[in-house]
DNA sequence: ACTGCCGGGCA
DNA sequence: TGCCCGGCAGT
């Protein structure tokens, strides 16, 4: 009925169902792999899939449960038979059997990596962003888009599982933001939407230009045009918060002990989620950067996932970045009095490196004499700072 | 726009 | 050598 097939490069996944029986077949190649895994999913008219208690399967397949894609299946529908394809090369890009090779990576790690995988399509393995589209509304492609989708619906799962009460209000801003846009693929009989244009983008390059060419990144443009997600809400809207809800909880709390049942482990990493990490982690970095510089957390450069960072400052953290920014001006300058009072020049140039959280002394934080005693009192200058020389009242 | 200062000119 | 300033780069 529905084959799905991904020409990335990487994974090979074609998804049948059997007519009436429902039973789905699915092949998934892994990368380079060369081994294919066929499973054979039980998922009879009226079945939901997370009902099926198929070992590996069903935490998986929860998702679209959780997704809120009620799936009574309908086979006379295309749309259902592409999410349920989605749902699947979802589950089996995390239950690929390389994927769960090292189940006891660093918790955290892990964690990322599954963030990455779940919710970014982004760098080189064209990973399957497509198939979120309809499940997801975010395929939150890059990191930078996904700076950008903060609030985007792909984090409200996020925002509802770590504080919903907070979230109250941004829920209803990004219930909003959700209705801003949307991107229809125009590809003969696909018309997926995404809410992503990157996603789209990658959507239609992998699944349809198939493969990454610079001239099919171009020839992108032509087959999605973007609607008024209007029409798309009448669709469930649900499906991506939950969905990304369960990836980010396995993200988020680092100990996330799930509950049976819920996806974490197996989603680890994945081959195709292996570009993921570095993004992420630069989301991390990134974060960590915002939430270190004012507060002075302590984190060990070692150790990097330690970083006391979590979605849910990360996430929330909006409102207060800009406070932070401000502030860490005025911790450096505290820093900078603090250690220029005694010995102004001497202790000055000993570097001030504060851990990866140091910043570049802004050229604000020094006082020059044009700074000190100002342009009207410019006879108190030092003779260089007159010349429009170095300074060596206050050398750096 | 402001600041720090290099490079260069002038007496 | 002392003084001054144009102009660049960073904020």
């Amino acid at each position: 009925m529905a084959a799905v097939g991904s020409r990335a490069g990487l994974d090979t996944i074609s998804m049948c169902t059997e007519g009436q029986d429902g039973l789905v077949y699915m092949q998934c190649c892994g990368q380079g792999e060369g081994q294919g895994v066929q499973r054979k999913l039980n998922a009879g008219p009226g079945t939901e899939w997370s009902a099926d208690g198929n070992t590996q399967q069903t935490n998986l397949l929860s998702f679209p449960r959780s997704s809120g894609v009620d799936l009574p299946y309908s086979p006379e529908s295309v749309e259902m038979d592409e999410i349920m394809a989605a749902m699947v090369l979802t589950s089996l890009s995390c239950t690929s059997p390389v994927v769960q090779s090292p189940p006891q990576r660093d918790l955290l790690t892990g964690d990322m990596e599954c963030c990455g995988g779940e919710l970014s399509d982004s760098g080189s393995s064209g990973y399957w962003s497509w198939d979120h589209g309809s499940v997801s509304p975010a395929p939150s492609p890059s990191v930078t888009e996904m700076d950008r989708s903060l609030d985007q619906p792909t984090d409200e799962g996020l925002h509802m599982e770590l504080d919903e009460a907070a979230c109250e209000e941004p829920k209803a801003r990004r219930c909003k933001s959700l209705s801003r846009g949307a991107y229809r693929c125009l590809w003969p009989g696909c018309g997926k939407v995404l809410t992503s244009r990157v996603g789209m983008k990658r959507h239609i390059r992998i699944l349809h230009l198939g493969g990454g060419s610079e001239q099919s990144q171009r020839e992108e443009d032509f087959y999605y045009t973007e609607v008024s997600s209007e029409d798309e809400e009448t669709a469930p809207p649900s499906p991506a918060p939950s969905f990304s809800s369960g990836a980010w909880t396995s993200c988020s709390s680092t100990q996330s002990q799930s509950t049976p049942g819920h996806q974490d482990a197996p989603v680890q990493s994945s081959p195709l989620s292996q570009s993921a990490p570095s993004s992420v982690w630069q989301i991390h970095t990134e974060h960590l950067y915002q939430a270190c510089t004012p507060v002075q957390v302590m984190v060990s450069p070692g150790s990097p996932t330690f970083c006391s960072w979590s979605p849910s400052g990360d996430v929330q953290q909006k409102p207060q970045i800009s406070a932070s920014r401000s502030r860490s001006v005025s911790v450096g300058e505290q820093w900078l009095q603090r250690n220029s009072a005694p010995t102004r020049s001497q202790t000055m140039s000993a570097s001030p490196s504060r851990g990866h959280c140091s910043f570049r002394k802004g050229r604000g934080e020094a006082k020059k004499c044009r700074k000190v005693y100002g342009v009207e009192r410019r006879d108190q200058w030092c003779t260089a700072c007159r010349w429009k020389k170095a300074c060596q009242r206050f050398p750096d």
